[in-house]
DNA sequence: ATCTATGGTTTTTTT
DNA sequence: AACCATAGAT
C-alpha cells in the first residue's frame, strides 16, 4: 500500500474549501449508506470525487477499499483524472469504472469460477443481434412473427431483471417460444465462449451470489461503494450493488430522479426509493444549488419538470438570477432551421465565444445530417459525438473478427463474418454445408470447416498461418499482418467507381486501427490481444481524436447528459420528434421525454436556443409537425420569439397557440439576398451568404465560399446566382 | 459464386 | 435517405 498520507491531512484547507454546507455534509459523512439527491449542475461529480479523496486522505479507507461505479467510460475517466489531481496516489489499481468494465474485470480474475474461457470475448449489440438471427434460423423461427430486434430486447430485458430463461414466466405460447430462443441463445454463447453486455453483469452477479468465499472476500475489501447516476441503475445492477455491500458496507449513491432517461434500457428509478428502505438510509442529502445556469434557464427547467408526477422533490436554485431570455425560433423547414443556427453560431463566434463552448443537441442521431450539411457549407468545424462508433464500423469489425477467430476458434460469429469476406469463393451453399456438418457432429463451425476441403480448408489454413506467423509479435504488428494477409487491404484498394471514396475512408480507418493498437499498447499494462478486443467492445466510442481543436459539439440529448456549455441549441422541437412518437406507446414515456428535455435545458450556462421546423425530411419523406408540447410548458415571459409566426404551410396543421411577433431575423432584405442562401459565383465557385448589408444594388453581401474562403462582395458588380 | 437490382422496411435514446 | 434481404442476371 502507498505511504500513509493521512498523517498530515492538508485537505481541510484545500480539499474541502469552497464546498457549500450540504456538499460538505455529503463529503464528510461518517461511514453509512446515503442517498445524495444532486440536481443538475449542483456539483455532483465534485462531491463524489472529493468524498473519495476525503476518505482516503483521512485514513478512513485505503484506495484499495474503494469501489466507485459509473455508467460511462467518460465519467469514470473524469473521476480518475480529478482524483489524481487531488491526491498524490496511484489511481491505477483502484476499482473505478463502469458497471460493465468492473464486472468484466471481476470475471477475468475468476474466469474459472464463472465457467468462462480465459479469453472470453464480448459481443456488442450488433454481434448479439446476428447471433440471435443465427439461432432463429437454426430453430426455424419466423422472423416476421418474431422480429429479431424484439427478441434481442426480450433477452437483454430479462437479463437486466436478473432472469435466466428458466426464470421467465411464460403463460402464452408466444412468450414460451421467445424463452426457447433465449435458452438456446445462452447455450450458444456458452459454447462459443462469448458474453453480451448484460451477460457481463448477470454472470458476475451469479458468481458472487453462488460463491460465498468470493463474495465475502470482496465484501470485506470494499468498505465504501460509491455510485454515480444512481437513477439509471437497472434491477440487476442494484442487486449487484446490494450483494457487494452486504450487511456492513456503506453505499454512497448519487443521483437525480429528474434526470432518469434510460428507462427504455431497463433503468428503474424506483431503485432510489428501494435504496432508502433496503439500506435503512438516514442520510438523504439534497444538493439544490445550481452553479451552472442563469436564473431564466433554471426557472424554465423547473417549470417544465414540475409537470411530472412522482418526483422525489427537489428545488433547484441559483444565485445567478435573470440572465438572457430563452430564444425560440420557428423555421419553415429543417434546412432553414439549420441555416438559422449557423447564422447564430457565427454571430456568437464574432462575440468571442469559442466553438467548443457551444453544443447542438437533437433527439435522434438521424437529425445530425441536415445540421452537418449546413455547418460544412459554412466552413464551421464540428465534431459529432456518438452515432456510429469507430469500433462499430464494418471494416473494423471485419478486421477484429479475424483476430477473434485466431484467438478463439469457437467463435462462430467471427467465423461467419469473415469466412467469405473478402470473397474467396465460399458461398451460401458451402456455409450451409459447414453448418450442417457442425450440427451433425456436434462441433463448432471451425472444426467442421477443418474437416471440409477445397476453398474452405484454404481459409482454415489462412487463419492458422496467420496465427503462427503472429504468435510472437506485438499487438500493432499482429494487426498489420492480419490486415495484409486477410486480403482486406487489397479488397478495399481494388474498389473503384462509386464505392471508391467509401473504400478509401475504410482504408483510412484500418490504418487508424493500427494506430489505436499502438496507442493501446503504450497506455495499458495488459497489452494482450484479449485485452485489446475487450477494450474495443467496451469502449467502442471513446476513441476520439482532435479534442483540442476548436470544434462545435453535436450530439443527442442523451449523450449530453453530464456536460455543460455556454450556449446550447436544442433543435427539432416538434411534436412526435421531441417528445418522440414512440414514447407515447410506452407507459410513462412522456414523462421520460420531459426529463430528457429537462436534461437538455440544464446543459446551458448562459444562452439557450430552442428551434423547430414546420416541415422536415423524416425517414425519406416530408413531414409536417406541430411545435413540441414542451414549449408550451415553459413560462412565456422567459421566452423570446425570434421569428415572426408565419401562417403554417400545412393547411391541416393548426398550431394551438400564438406568440408575440418579434422582429424578423434573417429575412430577405431589400437586396433580394438573405443569409443562409447558397450561391454560385463565376470566379469563386459555390458558397453561402453569411451577411447582408445595405439595400438594393447598393448593398453588399458576405459570402463564405467552399474553396475561396469568406468574402464581401458588392452586389453592383458581383454576379451571383442562387442555387 | 458473385454481383446487381429491386423492393420493402426502417430509427429513439446506449453501456 | 439509407439499410437490408432476396431474386434475378452474369
Amino acid at each position: 500500500m502507498s505511504a500513509p498520507l493521512w498523517d498530515n491531512p492538508p485537505m481541510n484547507t484545500t480539499l474541502l474549501s469552497g464546498l457549500n454546507p450540504p456538499q460538505l455534509q455529503a463529503v464528510t459523512l461518517p461511514r453509512q449508506s446515503a442517498l445524495i439527491l444532486a440536481g443538475a449542475g449542483s456539483g455532483k461529480t465534485r462531491v463524489l470525487t472529493t468524498r473519495i479523496a476525503y476518505l482516503i486522505s483521512t485514513g478512513a479507507v485505503s484506495p484499495h477499499g474503494i469501489l466507485a461505479v459509473t455508467f460511462t467510460n467518460k465519467a469514470a475517466k473524469e473521476m480518475v483524472t480529478r482524483l489524481s489531481a487531488m491526491l498524490p496516489i496511484n489511481t491505477r489499481g483502484m476499482w473505478i469504472g463502469t458497471f460493465h468494465g468492473l464486472c468484466n474485470r471481476l470475471l477475468r480474475a475468476h474466469y474459472r469460477e464463472a465457467a468462462l474461457p480465459q479469453t472470453f470475448q464480448i459481443l456488442d449489440s450488433g454481434d448479439q443481434l446476428s447471433a440471435i438471427k443465427r439461432i432463429m434460423k437454426a430453430l426455424e423461427i419466423d422472423d416476421e412473427k418474431y422480429p429479431p430486434r424484439e427478441m434481442q430486447n426480450f433477452i437483454s430485458g430479462s437479463k437486466e431483471q436478473g432472469l435466466r430463461a428458466h426464470d421467465v414466466e411464460a403463460f402464452d405460447p408466444y412468450t414460451r417460444r421467445k424463452v426457447d430462443v433465449y435458452a438456446e441463445y445462452d447455450a450458444q454463447c456458452q459454447r462459443e465462449g462469448v458474453v453480451d453486455f448484460s451477460e457481463l453483469l448477470l454472470r458476475c452477479f451469479e458468481l458472487l451470489s453462488r460463491n460465498e468465499s468470493l463474495r465475502t472476500h470482496y465484501q470485506e475489501r470494499f468498505h465504501h461503494i460509491l455510485v454515480d447516476e444512481f437513477q439509471d441503475t437497472n434491477p440487476l445492477q442494484y442487486q449487484w450493488l446490494k450483494l457487494l455491500a452486504g450487511q456492513h458496507n456503506a453505499l454512497f449513491a448519487v443521483g437525480d430522479d429528474d434526470q432518469s432517461i434510460y428507462a427504455f434500457r431497463g433503468a428503474n428509478v424506483g431503485n432510489m426509493k428501494d435504496l432508502l428502505r433496503d439500506f435503512k438510509v438516514e442520510a438523504v442529502i439534497k444538493l439544490e444549488q445550481n452553479y451552472r445556469s442563469h436564473g431564466n434557464i433554471l426557472d424554465a427547467a423547473n417549470a417544465l419538470i414540475s409537470n411530472n408526477r412522482n418526483r422525489l422533490g427537489k428545488n433547484l436554485w441559483t444565485s445567478e438570477q435573470g440572465g438572457e431570455k430563452l430564444r425560440v425560433y420557428e423555421a419553415p423547414t429543417d434546412v432553414e432551421e439549420a441555416n438559422f443556427i449557423v447564422g447564430e453560431i457565427r454571430q456568437l463566434k464574432t462575440e468571442g465565444l469559442k466553438l467548443t463552448e457551444m453544443a447542438l443537441l437533437y433527439r435522434s442521431n438521424a437529425q445530425s445530417r441536415v445540421l452537418e450539411h449546413a455547418l460544412v457549407s459554412a466552413g464551421l468545424s464540428y465534431r459529432v459525438y456518438g452515432g456510429l462508433r469507430f469500433f462499430e464500423r464494418q471494416e473494423i469489425k471485419h478486421a477484429l473478427a479475424y483476430l477473434r477467430l485466431m484467438q478463439n476458434t469457437d467463435d462462430d460469429n467471427a467465423l461467419l463474418r469473415i469466412i467469405n469476406y473478402p470473397t474467396r469463393g465460399i458461398g451460401a451453399r458451402s456455409i450451409e454445408q459447414i453448418q450442417d456438418s457442425a450440427k451433425m457432429h456436434g462441433t463448432t463451425l471451425w472444426d467442421a470447416a477443418a474437416r471440409a476441403g477445397g476453398k474452405v480448408s484454404a481459409f482454415v489454413g489462412l487463419i492458422e498461418a496467420m496465427r503462427s506467423a503472429t504468435s510472437a509479435l506485438p499487438l500493432p504488428e499482429i494487426m498489420e499482418h492480419v490486415l495484409v494477409h486477410s486480403g482486406l487491404i487489397e479488397h478495399y484498394q481494388s474498389e473503384k467507381g462509386a464505392k471508391k471514396r467509401e473504400a478509401e475512408e475504410r482504408l483510412e480507418n484500418l490504418k487508424e486501427l493500427v494506430t489505436a493498437a499502438t496507442l493501446f499498447v503504450h497506455e495499458n499494462e495488459d497489452d494482450s490481444l484479449t485485452s485489446f478486443l475487450t477494450h474495443a467492445s467496451l469502449e467502442a466510442g471513446e476513441h476520439q481524436a482532435g479534442d483540442q481543436d476548436d470544434a462545435l459539439h453535436l450530439m443527442t440529448v442523451h449523450a449530453a447528459k453530464g456536460l455543460e456549455f455556454n450556449a446550447v441549441f436544442i433543435t427539432g422541437l416538434e411534436e412526435n420528434l421531441f417528445p418522440h412518437q414512440n414514447s407515447q406507446r410506452v407507459d410513462g414515456g412522456l414523462d421520460e421525454e420531459r426529463r430528457l428535455m429537462y436534461v437538455a435545458i440544464t446543459r446551458a450556462r448562459r444562452r439557450l436556443y430552442m428551434s423547430f421546423a414546420q416541415r422536415r425530411m423524416l425517414n425519406g419523406q416530408v413531414s409536417y409537425g406541430a411545435p413540441s408540447s414542451f414549449l408550451k410548458e415553459l413560462p412565456e415571459d422567459l421566452l423570446q420569439w425570434l421569428s415572426a409566426r408565419e401562417a403554417p404551410r400545412n393547411p391541416f396543421a393548426s398550431f394551438g397557440y400564438s406568440a408575440p411577433a418579434a422582429p424578423v431575423q434573417h429575412s430577405v432584405s431589400s437586396t433580394g439576398w438573405r443569409t443562409g442562401q447558397r450561391v454560385m459565383h463565376l470566379k469563386f465557385g459555390e458558397g453561402v451568404i453569411t451577411g447582408v448589408e445595405g439595400s438594393g444594388t447598393d448593398g453588399r453581401v458576405q459570402v463564405n465560399f467552399k474553396h475561396a474562403g469568406s468574402k464581401w462582395l458588392a452586389l453592383e458588380y458581383a454576379k451571383l446566382t442562387a442555387l
